[in-house]
DNA sequence: CGTGTTTGACCAGCGC
DNA sequence: GCGCTGGTCAAACACG
């Protein structure tokens, strides 16, 4: 299993440069005392209830939004699998039979192609065959590894990838085929967890860092605390790298996030019918609705949202 | 003083 | 068998 996955370190719901979403907009929090302040007046009942609607009004126009992002999201997935689909077919027989591990490793890293193209974890398509023929021997169901890309800022040389988890960092390599260190790190939330994490810059672009996940947890994430603690600079981004991790990725600068996006404008053959555009819309929405792990994901980057939007005291 | 990080050493797998 | 490489260990170190 390995599943290539992308997501900005701030879990940025927003996918394109123009904040459409009023994600931005004023805090209108519920106070403790039960009136509602906005901007340090007190209101009323009658204005708390027109408050209310309001807020409740904006909060289904924003649903309605994410609802439609989640559509497009599904549809440029849809084209993206099919042109890897296309292209897997193409490609000669002799290109999926590297032998070596090491090689395996290094061609992971030729992955990163991947996000070049936008193509959001399949790269699970090729390498688990390759795995699968290339091992035989190995247990395959020894881990489950999982790919997640991570833009962060190129002078930031941390390697710190903001998951959730509790990491404990156990080594450091150079490796041969990239310049930039390798970090090790182990699950430290819970003694007996076996996961293990790999934490990379790509070659291609320094500013991205390429986390990869070994194994599952065997424990519940730890619950989302205040970004202060740790290392964390932003608020923590809540992702189950465990398993086949369903990454989000809405960054809205990253070259995958642009690159569906013209791939959605230019390549994709336009649906013309509406019918068969929302059909295909629900058909994906309701494909990836139903994976409890994207619907946890996407709820815990949306409480992460939620929280780093929460007025400071 | 406890915990986490750093970093050189060591080990195992693989190719030649 | 040897060398190369990735992965892990563990002592030293840093930090709160």
């Amino acid at each position: 299993m390995d599943t290539s996955s992308w997501v900005d370190t701030s879990l940025d719901l927003n996918p394109s440069s123009d904040r459409t979403l009023p994600l931005d907009t004023p805090k209108k929090e519920p106070s403790g005392n039960g009136n509602l302040i906005v901007f340090g007046k007190k209101l009323s009942k009658k204005e708390e209830s027109g408050a209310l609607v309001e807020e409740l009004n904006r909060v289904n126009e924003e649903n309605k939004k994410l609802t439609e992002m989640l559509a497009a999201m599904c549809e440029s997935y849809n084209a993206l699998q099919s042109q890897l689909t296309n292209l897997m077919s193409k490609i000669p027989e002799k290109e999926l039979s590297p032998s070596k591990k090491r090689k395996s490793e290094s061609s992971n890293n030729n992955n990163n192609d991947n996000y070049n193209f936008g193509i959001i974890g399949n790269s699970e398509s090729s390498s688990t065959d390759e795995d699968s023929c290339k091992k035989p021997k190995e247990e395959i169901i020894k881990d489950k590894v999982s790919r997640v890309y991570v833009r962060t800022e190129a002078s930031d040389t941390s390697l710190v990838v903001k998951d959730g988890y509790q990491w404990r960092k156990y080594g450091q390599k150079v490796t041969r085929d990239n310049p930039s260190p390798r970090a090790y790190f182990k699950c430290s939330f819970a003694p007996t967890c076996p996961v293990k994490k790999k934490v990379q810059r790509s070659i291609d672009d320094q500013s991205v860092v390429i986390a990869t996940y070994e194994g599952e947890h065997n424990h519940l994430p730890p619950p989302q605390m205040e970004p202060t603690s740790g290392s964390s600079h932003r608020g923590s981004a809540s992702l189950n790298p465990s398993g086949p991790t369903m990454t989000l990725d809405f960054g809205k600068t990253n070259p995958s996030g642009s690159d569906v996006a013209r791939i959605c404008s230019s390549s994709q053959p336009k649906m013309d019918s509406p019918q068969v555009r929302q059909y295909l819309v629900e058909q994906m929405a309701t494909s990836l609705t139903k994976d409890p792990k994207f619907t946890a994901a996407l709820a815990a980057a949306i409480s992460g949202r939620m929280f780093q939007q929460s007025p400071v005291e």
